[in-house]
DNA sequence: GCCGTTTTCGGCCCGACTGTTTTCAGTCG
């Protein structure tokens, strides 16, 4: 079993101890083991027997060395298994609505035997929860909006782990003799946020017309699969264990990039395809294109062969869409992407002064390995009091380290000052200006209050980005993917009035927590709103990951001169908006 | 349950905010 995994497990039995009432701080030391264990470079599932071993990582003592044992030998933990035998294993997945703590899923189960979203939802309508301590009329509403917004959301699989289950799923079926090349198409391929199921096509040998059987009966023994759906010829389709839906496609390599074509669509960009081969006397399909008359394929063994055929140059994934690409493609005229090589610097990272993992200088270090030739460090401000957020008297001292440690650098990368200033409920910030008004990067965002109303929240946010200290706009509704409203303000606004006032809007590369939507950044480009896109890196092994944020950009037509980072140091920071 | 001691016990990130409270519990970050 991986760390992850293990972690998982340490993470459900801290939620279960909650619900069950027991003591916070042996709560907190399941979840610092759970975070201990996701971070350790350690393979624990080898070392699970070598107590000593398991001791030294800091977070783990004796009983939770015992409890990783279990996990490895068993697959669970005994006290995970006794509170899940106790309340239901669909317990834990209230906690996932928004505004479930423990404290409510606690009261909800003893007062009316309620163990799942489905019965909450139900209790809901039925009236049995009025009347129950704190449970008003708006809360029971704020409840019902949260179960629509998880069933609307669920069903989809944020793309980094769409990309993990197909990353495992690979490396099983290249183990088979004669299967040659395994490629994710669909969503995942084309780079969106999430991803409705899982396409793999595979090619090789092992996959020629009539010779599929030994191949598909390989992919139909995955141990991962749930349950067969589908097992034909040249398709195999499986539910995973945690319910994505994976279909994989066996093809002969003549036909391979008819196949990638078709499959990766998108359905719009596919319909918009097919038109142009019949206007020009040709079909496609999943097959080849093919001429209409005598049908004698024209090509089909790659994705280029085919564009090219039909008089378009070959286009990333990223833009297939039909939002203009098919168009652009056959002027020749098609956007030259962003790419990551053209990345010089990550502007918004953490450090242990608040809760980051890492040094200032182990930050610089692991930076320069990337490749960067500039960062900025942007620890929490004062509001983010869990996070040991910085007050003014801290964060002058920060700066003033920080400076140091660009000393000692000597130039081979350069550190900038900065911060992240917490925007409040009325859009004023939480540090006073006379201290932002010395750091290089001022990066304002929202933490807290995502209830309130799209007025609300653009005037907030409007308010942040009319103070003169502010030069980047972090996560402006605090959207994490899958659980806010995209929706949630008045981006349009927000981003015409930071194009005119110089501010940048920061895109944030981590999957969980990617800032702005497609349609978000196509407006920042219509707008004329340049961007920024860091890590938030709040640990050295997260600084060079922009690649789930990077299909963002492109989806969004984004070019280098769109993007702030892509500048030389002291360009960049001319690129902002002046000081004061 | 972990950890580090002024070393086997007592401390362990905390402030903003909401709703339903007439004084605060619960959630969030």
């Amino acid at each position: 079993m991986d760390n992850v995994t293990m972690a998982r497990l340490l993470e459900q039995t801290a939620d279960l101890l909650e619900i069950d009432g027991a003591d916070s701080f042996r709560i907190r030391s399941y979840r610092r083991a759970a975070e201990a264990v996701e971070q350790t470079t350690v393979d624990l599932t080898a070392v699970a027997d070598d107590t000593a071993r398991l001791l030294e990582i800091p977070g783990i003592g004796k009983s939770m060395a015992a409890n990783l044992k279990a996990i490895a030998g068993t697959g669970t933990l005994p006290l995970r298994e006794e509170l899940l035998a106790k309340y239901g294993s669909s317990l834990l997945e209230l906690m996932k609505l928004p505004g479930m703590g423990p404290k409510t899923v606690a009261l909800f189960w003893s007062a009316a035997q309620i163990s799942s979203i489905d019965q909450l939802a139900e209790a809901i309508d039925g009236g049995r929860l009025a009347g129950l301590p704190r449970m008003g009329q708006k809360q029971l509403d704020k409840l019902r909006k949260g179960i629509e917004d998880y069933r609307r959301s669920s069903g989809r699989y944020r793309i980094d782990q769409a990309q993990e289950a197909a990353d495992r799923l690979e490396l099983y079926l290249l183990e088979f003799p004669g299967v040659e090349k395994v490629t994710p198409a669909g969503s995942l391929r084309r780079g969106r946020e999430t991803a409705g199921d899982l396409d793999l096509l595979v090619t090789g040998p092992a996959c020629a017309p009539e010779q599929t059987a030994a191949a598909v009966e390989h992919v139909a023994a995955y141990p991962g699969i749930h349950d067969l759906i589908v097992k034909g010829e040249n398709k195999v389709s499986f539910h995973l264990i945690d319910g994505m839906q994976v279909d994989v496609r066996l093809l002969p390599s003549a036909s391979y990039g008819a196949a990638l074509q078709y499959f990766t669509g998108s359905k719009a960009h596919n319909v918009s395809l097919r038109q142009r081969a019949l206007k020009m006397g040709y079909t496609l399909s999943e097959w080849a294109l093919a001429r209409l008359d005598d049908g004698t394929t024209v090509a089909a063994a790659t994705e280029e062969e085919i564009y090219a055929a039909l008089t378009m140059d070959w286009m990333a994934p990223e833009l297939r869409e039909n939002l203009g690409e098919i168009e652009a493609a056959a002027n020749h005229t098609l956007p030259h992407l962003i790419e990551e090589a053209d990345l010089r610097g990550d502007v918004h990272m953490h450090t242990h002064a608040t809760d980051g993992r890492n040094s200032i200088r182990e930050m610089a270090d692991a930076a320069l390995k990337v490749g960067y030739q500039y960062i900025a460090i942007t620890d929490h401000s004062k509001n983010l009091a869990m996070t040991n957020g910085l007050d003014e008297k801290r964060a002058l001292e920060h700066l003033v380290r920080i400076r140091e440690v660009d000393k000692e650098m000597e130039g081979r990368i350069r550190i900038f000052t900065g911060i992240e200033v917490d925007i409040l409920a009325d859009g004023a910030l939480d540090l006073d200006n006379e201290v932002l008004a010395q750091m290089d990067v001022v990066i304002a965002s929202v933490h807290s209050r995502f209830d309130q109303s799209r007025d609300e929240m653009t005037a907030r946010v409007l308010r942040a980005v009319e103070n003169p200290n502010v030069r980047i706009l972090g996560h402006p509704t605090g959207r994490l993917i899958l659980r806010r409203e995209p929706f949630a303000l008045d981006m349009g606004a927000v981003l015409r009035r930071a194009a005119e006032l110089g501010v940048a809007m920061e895109h944030n590369a981590a999957p969980e927590r990617l800032d702005l939507c497609d349609r978000d950044l196509r407006l920042a480009k219509k707008s004329g709103c340049r961007i920024v896109i860091n890590t938030d890196a709040h640990d050295t092994r997260h600084l060079g990951k922009m690649s789930y944020g990077l299909c963002q950009l492109r989806r969004a037509w984004l070019e280098p001169k769109d993007v702030l980072n892509t500048l030389q140091p002291e360009e960049f920071l001319a690129a902002l908006r002046p000081r004061v």
